[in-house]
DNA sequence: TTGTAGGCGTTATCAA
DNA sequence: TTGATAACGCCTACAA
């Protein structure tokens, strides 16, 4: 390995004046500086990291921890995340937890001294453990809010709002919401969206109870929708969008026709399926951007690097496809369907 | 921050014995292990990395770099990359190259100068610059194969073997092969794999072309398999099999009883359409934990961790789904579904 | 068994 | 503008 004191060596320098040069500092002549970094390129010099962290006290590393990388919503924000922290320099060490709130904190600690910060993507410790661990600073949360905590989160109940109003528009008066884990903090808050929407009248939404958050818990979760007479279905998120997709179709009601059904995240799949998945889309790799930038500035920063703000909310959208449509009218029966028959 | 000079002087003891004491290396008295460790447990110390980096030399950590963390195909990879260095006592730093070959360079480079050794994950350099870029060691190739490099890949000979003879049996004597790009290493391995089989005789594969691997290329796909005629279609990937199943259903064609489709890599969506989707599935989070294990033993490791094979092979596995079955009978019309019509 | 001291590669603080 | 030199926190011969 190609130390500095090498380069300055070879360069006829001392180490000052190399490390001046290549950290391109003031008071080098020029004439040194163009030299030190040729000879430095010449002999393929590069920087200890370990050396210079232990100097500086910087690591240029962001850490992230998140409960599932196979799972393609968090794999969004991890690639968010990576790519704005290369953008300012620095690397990103990732963590998961496998799904496990008491790894959360394992994960956290251990990482916390290793990186200058963390973001740590919808934790599921309950709350008090939450802030006993961000206690330290330097985290940031993504799909996750807690007091004093800087966060990045999305605005559910204004996709909450966008999906009930389209499926108003649509004619639907039995709404049914197919709920997440209640320990889950995303699912009470789509409930919060959802309760501030009911007017007390005919217009309410049903609720189903709470599913896992899977395909499975979809499945489930039809069947119910469909013994309590609901014309349209709010999902916790996509994966339980597909699994009343396939129940509705494997017992015969048509997607999009008889019930509709709208989805949360907007998964790759929901464009896959027939028919395709109306869903609330997710900024979710601007999250992971953004959640490095709450952490500051990196050492690639400018000296006018702003403070951010500590709360994020992003905008989030609806996306609507074909499996919502105009509710069935209610006295006639399920009209003969004008479409091709597939199959 | 506590050092251990700190914890040292807390215990009565110099700085040598607090070391070894924590690390827990022979020729220190029990009692005073145990007075070291519970001091340094309530001063709360945790070793800094760095420090331990610039004395060992070693970093503990692993690097990862891949073409997409947005993939599930390489995110599943990741968590078994990140899954087994936990395991072992190392972190991971994990860099995408948003499919960009002139990335990787860079990305691997730079990398170096921070791990101890690096997963590349389906790498799309050319031969030669992969020859150059890995000459150091300490690289280990996933999904890809280059001479003297250790890797891990699958063995998709076999797992093009299984699903033409899966095909064959249910009798399709037409098969198509929808490939993916002329760049792609996987690709050729695959046409590789299919000209093998080729006897030559009636059972020969149709080469539909060169697709881009995502479902618009299935899209396109499937028209080119209808007009040459084919009764079943092997696909590069899932996501060019979902592409066919939709432009199928689309034309009327009803897939798994017209024509039969194969894909590869069993991503999670495969099970989520209808009909479900027949395809090779590959162990990826095996791969990522194997590539680790050929980087070496981590800090964690026991005294007698043999040296790795340079280069594994996996297994793959045809997972029968609905979207493949028996051909249909050439003089007969197709037959009046037996099934109840769901739509 | 214990302690002292040197060094890992870099940056930063002083004098010169 | 330069150049010695002292940290940074830890590990590890080497000496006691």
């Amino acid at each position: 390995m190609v130390t500095l004191r090498e380069v300055a060596r070879a360069a006829g320098v001392s180490l000052a004046t190399a490390s001046r040069a290549l950290s391109d500092a003031p008071h080098v002549s020029a004439g040194n500086r163009e030299h030190v970094v040729r000879t430095a390129r010449e002999l393929g010099y590069r920087p200890h990291h370990a050396a210079r962290t232990l100097t500086t006290g910087s690591t240029a590393t962001v850490g992230l921890v998140l409960p599932d990388l196979a799972n393609p919503f968090f794999a969004t924000v991890a690639k968010g995340v990576q790519g704005r922290a290369r953008e300012t320099g620095r690397e990103v060490i990732v963590a998961d937890t496998d799904e496990d709130a008491a790894q959360e904190h394992e994960q956290v600690a251990r990482l916390l001294g290793r990186v200058d910060g963390l973001v740590l993507c919808s934790p599921r410790m309950p709350a008090d453990a939450l802030a006993a661990l961000t206690a330290t600073g330097r985290v940031v949360l993504v799909n996750r809010e807690a007091p004093g905590v800087p966060s990045v989160s999305f605005d559910v109940p204004d996709g909450v709002r966008q999906a009930v109003d389209h499926l108003r528009a649509l004619g639907h008066e039995a709404v049914a919401y197919a709920g997440g884990p209640r320990s889950s903090w995303s699912d009470a808050e789509r409930r919060t969206a959802l309760d501030a929407l009911d007017d007390g009248g005919a217009r309410r939404t049903i609720d189903l109870g709470a599913f896992r958050p899977t395909h499975g818990g979809g499945v489930q979760a039809a069947d119910l929708a469909l013994a309590a007479g609901a014309t349209a279905v709010l999902c916790f998120n996509d994966l339980v969008a597909l699994g009343v997709l396939a129940r509705l179709h494997a017992r015969g009601v048509r997607a999009g026709r008889d019930v509709s059904v709208v989805g949360f995240d907007d998964v790759p799949a929901a464009t896959l399926v027939t028919p395709a998945l109306t869903t609330v889309a997710l900024p979710l790799a601007r999250a992971g951007r953004d959640a490095v930038d709450l952490l500051g500035p990196g050492p690639d920063a400018g000296s006018d690097a702003g403070l951010a703000a500590a709360h994020r909310r992003l905008p989030v959208e609806l996306v609507v496809r074909a499996s919502t449509a105009p509710a069935p009218s209610r006295s006639t029966a399920p009209a003969a369907d004008p479409e091709v028959v597939i199959r």
